[in-house]
DNA sequence: GATGAATGAGCGTTCATTCAT
DNA sequence: TATGAATGAACGCTCATTCAT
């Protein structure tokens, strides 16, 4: 599963091998076989654990403010730290459109992300952060929107995420 | 190469056969190797096609401001009205990133658009624009960033992309 | 087509193989699949055309008694100049216990012979052969079942049709 | 044993699986293995034990005539009883043409058959049964081929063996 | 310019078999 | 004795590509 990932980091959906993956772990591709029955539950193991791992942390404690300001720091991190983390991530939204089973375990996922991103921002607005105006739906979209657009080039994640959290929280 | 664009936009990369793109076109499949050598050299021309169209416009007229808010509303309604477009432009990000010739191209492409929200955002902030803080080369790293995620989800993107307008031009 | 019958005779469906049928035509195996898009569908052909040339050859003229005499004849010596063509169909009856497809080309061949068997019988019965107390119906049950059984041990088809041919029309 | 029979039985030899067996067996796979070194071991402890039930009863008393008769009865009541079992036994006909170790087991069990047969026919032909002109070599053969191809299609055995019956016996 | 037969590398998958436990 | 992980050869099938027509 391990190299599953990897060989998914390095080329996509399509360059996927059974072969390759094995070849990678140092099995017979037809032991693979033995552990998923198929190439695509193969897949949902290796996104489920990958989204599994992809869920951000936010700091427990401190004001909803900076909180938010934890959450956006991790994030910002986790992208220069585990750049391909992401691009796979975005490998699966955009494969997620023709799997329904993908497309269920991603969405479940994001869901929950967006729930706390939204909680996070109406904290924050009702403890009179600066970002008072800011709807908590809207600002959690455009959070998951320009994480996900900095993620397919982390070398400008910074400024991306910088300038967001200006923005929103306008300290 | 309609066809494939076509195909491209429905199944991706990985599941684009030069039997469907020609079955779609209605000819043999042998025939789009008199047009295009190989596959690749396909896939080239629709890149280099797709992405020519993914030129936003911007008013040519009014004040920075305007022509900022003007640039950021096309964009809203081009994902509104193509989204498939915008799927097929974050696949062709992906595999920009194994595919040295699709980089290029599309590296160029963006750069022409980075360039021109830069300028865009510089001379908003210099007619005295509320959004003067915000460093444009970090601004149009957000908007794009922001744009291809909020791509990835058509039916949010009005929501990221009224916020940031609200929040880089703070109206 | 003639090389996936050679190949059905020597072995059977148990080793019947894509690349031996090629091989034994000369061409690549995948050259089939252009002309016969699945295993299943070279197999149907096969059988179609196999199944096809199994008809017996009755003789038009002569007294029924004749012709009768003539039929069984004709299926004695086909069983000694083809044996192989037999067992193919002897084959042909087992698979088609799980193959729907198969099964009803074969019930509809066998339907054409098992009709004219009994027309056979029944009019050497009306002419007066020394039969006449056997069941149509009967009799062509018998002739498929021995020429049947008489199948899997060509040598000894002389024996049986010889012998039923003697019982059936008691010359 | 029996469950490799039953699965011969359901899908002769293209579709007999180890792991079907052990399945049905309730066992693991490999530990078939323990028991017949191959799988070619394991279908000659089947066919050894399915060709020697085969056997068909004759009775041992009464005059040649009864006998003769009974085991015909005999042979038609098995085919009506387990008619699965004279299908696998035509697979292993066909099978045997392939598999020298088969062919020997199963021309074995044939020729003690064919013994009798004979054997049946001379003595009733002895005892004035009106049979009398029928070759009793020949006649063996007759109801070895009839019954085979009356295997083939159980429903239609009666038919077969009753009518052959009053042929051989002239009652 | 267009066709379609042909190719061959390579795909996911199967399966009898082996072997350490 | 029984298990199940592992193997590797082989399977049906796919697909970009070539080439004669």
């Amino acid at each position: 599963m391990n190299a599953a990932y990897r060989c998914l980091a390095e080329g996509g959906f399509e360059e996927l091998r059974m072969r390759d993956v094995a070849g990678r772990a140092g099995i017979d591709h037809s032991t693979i076989h033995h552990h998923f029955p198929t190439k695509q539950a193969l897949i949902v193991a290796v996104v489920d654990h990958t989204t599994g791992q992809s869920g951000s942390t936010t700091p427990p404690d401190g004001s909803p403010t900076d909180r938010l300001r934890g959450h956006l720091a991790a994030l910002r991190q986790k992208i220069n730290d585990q750049p391909e983390l992401h691009v796979v991530l975005r490998e699966l939204d955009l494969r997620a459109r023709r799997d329904p089973e993908l497309r269920e375990i991603i969405a479940s996922r994001e869901e929950g992300w967006r729930t706390s991103l939204r909680t996070l921002l109406a904290e924050a607005a009702a403890h009179g952060a600066p970002t008072a105006g800011v709807d908590p739906a809207a600002g959690a979209e455009l959070v998951i929107a320009a994480v996900k657009g900095a993620s397919l080039a982390a070398d400008r994640a910074d400024d991306v995420l910088g300038l967001l959290e200006r923005l929103l929280i306008q300290a």
